[in-house]
DNA sequence: CACCAAAATGGTTACGTATTCATTTCTTTA
DNA sequence: TAAAGAAATGAATACGTAACCATTTTGGTG
């Protein structure tokens, strides 16, 4: 390993010099420059980051814990949020958290120097937002939030659920059913409660109509619309709480040998770009804005370590985004 | 911030005794642990990742070089990769390489210290290789080589293109077309080798059937597909060299009111998770082993950090998913 | 109790850089 | 030409840990 020592000495000059050459060029003479440089060529020498940052004190580096990637909602997010730190100069250390793993992915991310951390992955009560607090560094939350009430960037989930099974109401499915996620996580719980007000103005009782709450991997989903093809009244709609719940639902129609949204209507929510295909084009609802939450929750969190911002609690509008898993129910 | 002397203080010992509490903890007498534990409790002690990289020069950090995640091989290939090296006790750098930042992302990753690099954006000439040979890490390309020939974990291109092409003869199809992309990259340069034997072996002249090498982005796919519906005579079957290339034939062929197998077959290579779908079910080519490239990849690469390999060259086989893209010719 | 080996602990240094402060060299001006 | 100020360079140190070597303490044995 060829240190900036080597180098110095190679060119006739301290340590401190080349140093200079690599950081502050325009205090250093022209013709030492020069001199340092062509050493440094000579040696093939490549300045050490490690050491840099322990002086420093800072890594350049930025933490991510995503969901896994087969839910397209972080392939969408996870794209933005890489490119943009990337682009930032920064790196990314990335974890993909299940319900498995997440424990000893905080265990790690917690023990590791990162100049930030942005995350997916948090319960609406949960330890860790204390522990993030004590590490004293700047953090984030997309998607979820806690209980808190800071450091988050989210969408109007309770509006969401809400315009989604409005959607499927005003085309004249009176017979709906919800499958969603557990309820300590804010976005389930949130669009649930948008789930059950659509269908209170419509004079019906959330209670009376089926619901899941599944675990959002694939062998969870398909048990839940095992109970679902059981009910004695089958649903003509699925409202599903994101769209990864909603996709996998069109697999396992398909896989049966339904049709949507001939036999079933299916809404999600989140409008991933995966949605936008026009095998699966899913109705949806999804964000206003152009940029998805992972950047906006990156662009905020930038902010933050530029001391730019300190606090972060921003939550975007939701609009209808109609496709083709939707349709007026003819039986009317 | 806390440092292992200010536990030492705090607990009555040298800085000595807590890096052995806390590495080698066998080596310290029961009550010593104990006290320094509980001063490492007290002063909420986190010891620093950084300062312990410098010194014992391992970083516990992989580089991972990817392509973007709108092609679904690297949204398979990142999942397998990242859950691995996690699982290691190690940490990810994550880069999505595209044609407009790949240079800026090797000059980053070249001034990082990683234990290992792993990557599939080589080119098959490229000087990238003997600068990663120069670092003396150990690296590994998946899904590409490099005309060195060493160092990767590939399917089995050639015959990937042979077989996708002799289905879709076998079921009767004569004009064919090919969409690929550069041949500067291994892949696609063997895939169509490959496309090319099997037609050579009905007679067919390759350099008769129309061919677009394109990029593989979403709009020079779209380009090479309008400059295809305007051939004179229209292909019955596509032949993407990727499935992510498929895929996206497949999008573009239902905005325009095409039907998939009826107006046009379509096969891919590859056979990425998506591919399964019960909406997309593309007919593909793909790896006969269980795990994804990433992942055999992966592996190999921490052998050679293990010492337990040292130069890693392997072709995986490859056989025909066949689905619902393609089909019988009814115009015979 | 004396002695010795083993166990436990501590002092010091190295890792490779940036930074602080001191010193030398150069340039300008009276 | 001398003095003063600016520019350029260097020496020493800190960052926080692990590792090496030296020293002290402990426990067992004759």
């Amino acid at each position: 390993m060829v240190s900036s020592k080597d180098v110095a000495k190679h060119a006739g000059v301290s340590q401190t010099t080349v140093s200079r050459v690599l950081n502050t060029p325009e205090l250093v003479k022209p013709k030492t420059v020069e001199k340092v440089m062509k050493a440094i060529e000579e040696l093939n020498y490549i300045p050490n980051d490690i050491a840099r940052s322990l002086v420093q004190k800072k890594t350049g580096i930025i933490t991510l814990i995503s969901g896994p990637l087969h839910n397209p909602f972080f392939v969408d997010t996870t794209t933005a949020i890489v490119n943009y730190v990337n682009a930032r100069g920064y790196k990314v250390n990335v974890y993909f958290g299940t319900e498995d793993n997440l424990h000893s992915i905080y265990n790690a991310v917690l023990e590791t120097k990162a100049d930030a951390i942005i995350l997916s992955s948090m319960l609406y009560q949960d330890d860790l937002f204390f522990k993030l607090e004590k590490l004293g560094i700047p953090f984030i939350m997309f998607n979820r939030k806690h209980q808190e009430n800071r450091h988050f960037v989210e969408i109007d989930n309770v509006q969401a659920g809400y315009l989604a099974t409005n959607h499927v109401l005003s085309l004249g499915h009176q017979s709906l059913c919800w499958i969603g996620g557990p309820h300590q996580m804010s976005t389930f719980y949130g669009r649930y409660q948008g789930f059950a007000r659509a269908l209170k103005e419509q004079g019906i009782d959330a209670k009376s109509v089926p619901t899941f709450f599944t675990n959002t991997n694939k062998q969870d989903i398909e048990s839940a619309f095992e109970e679902l093809l059981k009910l004695d009244k089958r649903p003509t709609a699925i409202c599903a709480a994101t769209d990864a719940i909603a996709i996998e639902i069109l697999n396992l129609c398909l896989e049966r040998g339904f049709q949507v949204p001939r036999d079933f209507n299916v809404i999600g929510i989140d409008n991933v770009e995966l949605s936008k295909h026009h095998s699966i084009s899913l109705t949806t609802v999804g964000i206003t804005a152009e940029e998805n939450l992972g950047f906006l929750a990156i662009e905020k969190l930038f902010e933050v370590m530029e001391k730019k911002s300190t606090c972060i609690q921003q939550t975007e509008s939701v609009k209808l985004f109609p496709r083709n898993t939707t349709c007026k129910n003819e039986l009317i």
